[in-house]
DNA sequence: AGTACGAATTAGAATAATTCTAAGAAGCCA
DNA sequence: TGGCTTCTTAGAATTATTCTAATTCGTACT
């Protein structure tokens, strides 16, 4: 059937929270995945729309929310800017271009995710640590894309 | 005559910027100090009424900004709560305990600043690194204050 | 196939934090 | 003191997000 390839991974994920997959949960999700550019739920609105016209914004945030809750997708955070949505599940941290306000991903390295934790003074157990450049991306890295 | 200690170290910066030391300002940065546990604007005005009853919550916004554009406070964000303010000026990241909702200072050694900056792919120049745990903090640390 | 029933979607109202607007008060200096 | 600029203030406006309540959908019996 007209399954995008990763339908599969998510109706399983889904499932194992006792929820359906249903056409605007694939199609958010396939949004995501096709462009990597931590959209705003308003710029995934958009874009679901051309794929979906009847889709709205309420089901968007849902669908988005859903998603993080079963581990599928980051949301991420700059200021008080709005949320946005990495698919994105490999340990990494955020890179915020304060000139092009573009996010990149940057991989993070386990032995550098040990030796961050290492500032922790006894008495403080963390379960996620989050870390945020802000700064300017050569153009060189900005073209890569 | 009545200036709080800091009042003086507040007077130069804003000097600084081209601003003045008002006393809305002064009595915002005190109580900034006063308690450092990294209050909301709401919390800040609250705390700043019972010495100066007159003062708005749009002026505790126009201070509080004022004062992180002078470098003299930080304001920090957890996900999508309200803006928290920290005078701690020293590199730092911070904890947030999700059960208590308490933000704690962690000290960051110069070293594993660099360490971290190791991370970034040429290309990416980072003015700023933002780093955040979220977990639990036991007794003793909660109690420690 | 038809019915029941919880899950999901939807439009629009509501909320929360923050910012904006416009008017007045205060500080500074000639 | 007058003139100019900065600062404060109350209240309106804005923005992102969540809530509400009404439909629609999907699945599981019968
Ligand atoms: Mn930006
Ligand atoms: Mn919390
Ligand atoms: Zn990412
Ligand atoms: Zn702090």
């Amino acid at each position: 059937m007209s399954h995008s390839p990763n339908a599969e991974a998510l109706t399983q994920r889904l499932a194992d929270s006792g929820l359906r997959a249903t056409p605007q949960r694939e199609v958010v999700y396939d949004v995501l995945l096709q462009k990597r550019d931590h959209p705003t739920a308003d710029e995934v609105f958009a874009r679901v729309k051309s794929e979906m016209p009847t889709i709205s914004l309420a089901t968007v945030y849902n669908c988005l929310e859903t998603l993080v809750q079963c581990d599928l997708v980051r949301a991420v955070n700059f200021e008080r800017g709005p949320t946005r949505y990495c698919p994105n599940l490999r340990p990494h941290a955020h890179f915020h271009d304060e000139k092009t306000g573009r996010t990149y991903d940057i991989e993070l390295p386990p032995a550098i995710l040990q030796t961050v934790n290492t500032v922790l003074p006894s008495g403080f157990d963390a379960s996620s640590v989050e870390i945020t450049f802000r700064g300017q991306a050569s153009a060189k890295v900005a073209n890569r894309e």
